[in-house]
DNA sequence: CAGAATATGTCAGCCATATTGACATATTTC
DNA sequence: GAAATATGTCAATATGGCTGACATATTCTG
């Protein structure tokens, strides 16, 4: 199970192949995301929300206007799924709907102000905790770590992404 | 809102400013790890588990001999949570304890060769992908890949997950 | 215009996975 | 011998997913 399988094992400096290199980056991959994400946990304890509920209102308050579908895609739920979790954040005003202007049939979904509040403490630490990260990766870190984040996203979806986060088409 | 509020919020070539670029890696590290974590699903469901198994076939067949409290640390669950899926995966022969030498009260965890057999079959998926992103990103990337999401880890995790990775001290 | 398709919402029931709290057993440490 | 530790289990509960069925309003299409 070790070195000299062809080019696909070639050792490292450290004595691994390719395949533990691979999987240690998923593991880390695995831990930071585990972190990063656990950050708002106690903000939105306070007020009795979870993650379902940061999720849609940080998409809401990127994207003003989004379409309930748009949104389903992008978390990959349910309609029935995100329909409860939205209730909640209407019913208790960060978030409200507006008829679409050319088609009547959809609920635009926008922030309230209260919506874009709550967002702006839950972000925060998040945030502070990725500039961090990348200023002390040092020059040259965020560009790669996008590529590499880019890259690992189905190819079918990475167009939408771009779109969404505004960076658009060029080296990308 | 936009621009000259000091070092912090300069300017970008694409007209953003830090923070967006903070936010869009953000965006990006959510997509990426959303598609990379859902690749075992159909795997899974061939034989009725979900992620919570395959975490613990991960994390026991990477560090055979493992203790369940450390287990329970790297999931960070509680051990009411483990034992279901725990049990479940000892009862269906993929995983086997065993008693610690030094300390008989320890169960030590171990993959049996019907474990490590599924442990491949989830993984290579994800494997795959990975590599595929890292060699599309060019050379460097995956250096700076490592950087960042390392320190994107809790400050006082990174210590236990280099040393799990097998990634030593050194520059790191 | 009628009928099909689309966008959304809601009810009901179920499942996977997490939680807290209480308690039990075996073993090791002090 | 008592306390601390490592593990396991029972019961009740919460969150956030799912499927299936059905309803409404609106737009598109032949």
């Amino acid at each position: 199970m070790s070195g000299a399988k062809g080019v696909k094992e070639r050792r490292t400096a450290a004595g691994g192949d390719d395949r533990d290199d691979t999987i240690a980056l998923m593991e880390l991959l695995f831990f930071a995301y585990r972190d990063f994400i656990s950050d708002p946990d106690a903000i939105l304890e306070e007020i009795g929300f979870g993650r379902a509920h940061h999720r849609i209102i940080h998409f809401v308050g990127r994207q003003p206007g989004l379409r309930v579908s748009e949104l389903l895609g992008i978390l990959r739920i349910t309609k029935q799924s995100l329909g409860r979790v939205l209730r909640e954040l209407i019913d208790k005003g960060y978030v409200f709907q507006q008829e679409g202007a050319h088609d009547r049939r959809q609920r635009l979904l926008y922030l309230t102000g209260k919506g874009r509040e709550l967002l702006a403490r839950l972000s925060a630490p998040q945030i502070a905790r990725v500039r961090r990260a990348l200023d002390e990766a040092g020059p040259g870190a965020e560009a790669a770590f996008a590529r590499v984040l880019e890259r690992i996203i189905d190819e079918g979806e990475r167009g939408r992404v771009r779109q969404m986060t505004g960076r658009e088409k060029r080296s990308g």
